[in-house]
DNA sequence: CACCTCTCTGAAAGTAAGTTTCATCCGTGG
DNA sequence: CCACGGATGAAACTTACTTTCAGAGAGGTG
């Protein structure tokens, strides 16, 4: 064969730049200032038409193209996308933040938002990630055979409670939320064998809760703890524990990425039954979303 | 005056991608399929040329067109490097798992939760990067500076306002959730200038929260809308509009990531207005605390 | 119910960007 | 001095992108 066919040693699903630079000194004048401005700055050489580029290397757009072909390019459009892509992935992500550290004093609010945001979204991966998906099935298994489900949880749980409850209402289960420990007390005596009761504690010492999920527990109730902490007093009365992974910051008390730990291990319970009767739930949450329908004003705007 | 300034609260530098999905409804069903597609795969996207993707969502290239105008691009090849560029940064979703997907019928238990926590934690980390720190800042001095604060959301939004309030009460500052329209509109009505009123609503659309916040706001109060989708009906009676940034999965009626979402901004709000005064809300944080120290049990068990 | 208006839409015309072709230039070696 | 061959840019050409325009259809109004 007299053809000769050119390999490149590079890889080419990435460091096109560095790519470049290497075959820089095999390339001819013209095509050299053209790589040098790409190299130079990827990102701005991406942003510029191909006559704009040329321009700037003082030559033509068919040495632009040639360029592009001596690297291993199809043509300038692709070279563009992949500079920009390269030049974007070189940002390198957003400065190290404290995990789970306080919130300095001058914090501006952007710093603010990072520093949350960033503990948030921990909070439920390392939620997720620790979460053992036996113990949930099990407990999906106990409230999808449940005649009914109480879920207790004080202050910030209890919102989280209430949101579970609602939940399991629209998909047509039996379920309550207690916020109130003597209402609380009331129903759980009135549990008995195959019902689950559920408490939820950030801390797992809230004695309210603690002591509601006890009385469930000696009506026969399987009880399910959901806390942050495994080895809690709240461990010591339930059958099954789930627990988040959330390390707070100093406004602690709010508990704030807890709560969305928490969120994220109802839905995923939710969901868990949810699947359990597809077509049975799916029917369910499409009647309560008619419901409110007419609660609701026409679709966004379009842009003008 | 008559004037008012309203601020959105969606940064154009960066998420893009975000930044469309929140768009999405309020864009033609034509430039929505287009939408859809760069949404699903914005790497693929960029590659194609605009024919190209133009035949793929079964349009024109004038609806491509308009599209990259609608979302604030100005033309085609700017679209492909933006989406070229932040395919790049966006570290590969868990290959198993689509994005903002449907849960698979065959789901185990935890398929379904790493689905959950992905979108959960994407749902809190774009809404962060797309929140605008000054919007965010006049918002907090609102608050700040208010004499009252009425907070209003319904179902799973509501309980989002409860945790508003709750948190707001706890730093010492008057605040009030209404989940109920008629209390909510009566408390409305007695606001004035220097107050604030939040309403929240994942859909823009619910029209008991858009009416209150109308209310509010006719009577003089500083109106937020804390809202998934900047284009909806709520955000023409808000003065200030705070979005998330959630994708929401097909049980979606639960408004699952968007309630986490909505946390974020809200803990973000809250430690912002605390920040403004923080001995006096750290105080205040103790205080509380201890209040409630005698429903709490001794501390975690050691290792047995 | 006819009429109007307004938005959405794609066809087609128009413009700009990218690619190919080709003649020229220039250095090199016969 | 004359081939020869690579490098280069002008110009022709192709493809991609953008604008314009008229028709379709939804929704409102007299």
């Amino acid at each position: 064969m007299a053809k000769t066919t050119k390999v490149s040693a590079t890889n080419e699903s990435s460091g096109l730049i560095v790519h470049i630079s290497g075959l820089l000194p095999s390339l001819s004048p013209a095509e050299q200032r053209v790589a040098r401005l790409v190299v130079a700055d990827p990102a701005d050489a991406a942003r510029r038409t191909i006559t704009d580029l040329a321009t700037a290397a003082e030559t033509s757009e068919a040495t632009v193209i040639r360029f592009c072909r001596s690297v291993g390019m199809e043509g300038y459009p692709q070279l563009r996308i992949r500079l920009a892509a390269e030049a974007a992935r070189r940002i390198e992500p957003p400065d190290a933040r404290v995990v789970g550290g306080d919130i300095p004093p001058g914090a501006d609010l952007a710093q603010i938002i990072a520093t949350i945001a960033f503990n948030d979204a921990r909070a439920v991966e390392e939620t997720a990630e620790q979460l053992d998906p036996a113990v949930c099935e099990q407990v999906v298994d106990a409230i999808n055979g449940a005649g009914r489900v109480d879920i207790y949880g004080a202050a910030a749980s209890g919102f989280v409670a209430s949101d579970f409850q609602q939940k399991l209402h629209r998909i047509g289960r039996t379920a309550f939320a207690w916020p109130d420990v003597h209402l609380a007390l009331t129903s759980a005596a009135l549990l008995g064998k195959g019902d689950v009761a559920i408490g939820i504690s950030h801390s797992g010492t809230t004695s309210d809760v603690i002591e509601v999920l006890q009385q469930a527990r000696a009506r026969g109730a399987t009880t399910v703890a959901l806390t942050n902490f495994p080895r809690s007093p709240i461990t010591e009365v339930a059958d099954f524990v789930l627990t988040t992974a959330a390390r707070e910051t100093t406004y602690r008390s709010g508990a704030m990425a807890s709560r969305l730990a928490q969120l994220t291990v109802v839905d995923c319970l939710f969901v868990g039954v949810a699947a359990r009767n597809r077509s049975k739930a799916r029917r369910a949450l499409e009647v309560t979303a008619e419901a409110v329908q007419t609660h609701r004003v026409g679709a966004a705007r379009r842009s003008k």
